[in-house]
DNA sequence: CTAACTGTAACATGACAAGTAGTACAGTTG
DNA sequence: CAACTGTACTACTTGTCATGTTACAGTTAG
């Protein structure tokens, strides 16, 4: 389920934590559902359980997860709502990004032609 | 000129790249001028001359300039052509970055709005 | 020619992040 | 009790980044 690409710059740790956030933003995981185990995931993925839990308390401490010793890690009631709040702000991400393409001489319908398949693909997710 | 931020993950070799390639992007460096030299820009921006050294070859590499022992370094003549085809390929990375912004709930016409913005503030350098 | 500049190369060093390895503790569940 | 769960901690290895330093060779202006 989870993919990790190990020549990535981003930490392991990292695409973890991203893969996950994904998985709520999109439905996969809902409220209250159980992420794998620190130490099932580890070997799934073979790596270390140290980073799987690295990757968990990170999540916890956005409050995105809660993890109970001995229960498992759960996905909070508000994930969905602080992810989204989250992905909003990077509106200026996306300024930085058109810039350059503007820059390199991409044409206006192309990257509107962009906008309208990201639209058409995530139409029926995004309530 | 140039501007190293230290608290970036992007070693600061990257940052100086960047730059310069933004800087023939948006045509402040042509074809044929001269890049400070390794010591100058060293002096300038108190970064020890092998990270200057780091970035201009790997901008020779690249293609973008062209290096000579004694004389300096220069901008390649295809230099724009490469990047402006590097930075084309980026469409992905927007598809990617949009499909998150969809997901987060950012609405249609608030995104069109942005590539409005990018579209103003870069028309005229855009060729 | 000389002096001052240029890029290039090589080495040692320190700092830091990431990941691994191993062990241990405590809570939960069946 | 046994098997699971998350958590904590230390030690170690690795890779990258940047620095400090020295040296060499080519170019240019005086």
């Amino acid at each position: 389920m989870i993919n990790i690409n190990y020549m990535s710059r981003t930490p392991v740790y990292e695409q973890i934590i991203e893969q996950i956030e994904n998985f709520v933003l999109v439905g996969v995981y809902k409220s209250g559902d159980k992420l794998p185990s620190v130490r099932s995931l580890s070997i799934e993925l073979s790596i270390n359980p140290n980073t799987i839990q690295k990757a968990y308390s990170e999540l916890d401490r956005k409050g995105i997860t809660s993890s109970v010793p001995g229960r498992g890690s759960f996905v909070s009631d508000n994930a969905l709502g602080i992810l989204k709040e989250n992905n909003r702000s990077r509106l200026d991400e996306l300024m930085g990004l058109l810039s350059k393409l503007v820059i390199a001489g991409v044409s206006y319908a192309e990257i509107i032609s962009c906008v309208d398949d990201a639209f058409k693909y995530c139409t029926d997710k995004a309530e």
